[in-house]
DNA sequence: AAGAAAAGTGTATTAAATAGCTCTTTTTGA
DNA sequence: TCAAAAAGAGCTATTTAATACACTTTTCTT
């Protein structure tokens, strides 16, 4: 599932951290509210560019990293 | 733009690296050939779903980092 | 060079993301 | 406490991503 996804909360607490509103953030962004909202909520599937977009405002990008292995 | 988007290129430029072709990865990822086609073309916004599914399989991880100021 | 394999493209359909509006619930601050 | 602000949710419309099929072009391999 895509609920609770790490990136998802990242970007949650990096607003709050940031003290932006989500009516903010979606102003500042050009993202809508709604789909703010529904990110946050962990019940949506943002594009690449939604993620950018909302990435962006929040000082934070969007990264490639090669997989660490599983310290089991 | 989307076009040419780093990230974009690591995802091509991983596959090739490990020798997979375009066809491998949709069967091992679950995605459609097209879908990674387009991607791959840089005409694509692709989902975060999606996205995740193809970085699974060529271990790679995407991840938000703080942004780095410019160093111009 | 020729055939095979891989990659790219046009069109069409389906599924899902984005978005606005309105309303409810939760959180926050005076 | 209680009013305002912020966050969450239902309903709905529009846009667009994902996908398949068939075909062309490019790139390998021998």
């Amino acid at each position: 599932m895509l609920h609770h996804h790490a990136l998802i909360k990242q970007i949650k607490e990096r607003r709050e951290m940031l003290k932006i509103t989500q009516e903010s953030l979606a102003d500042l962004s050009g993202v809508g509210l709604r789909t703010i909202k529904q990110l946050e909520a962990g019940k949506a599937n943002p594009t690449f560019k939604t993620l950018q977009e909302i990435a962006d405002v929040l000082g934070l990008e969007l990264v490639l990293q090669v997989k660490k292995l599983n310290s089991i």
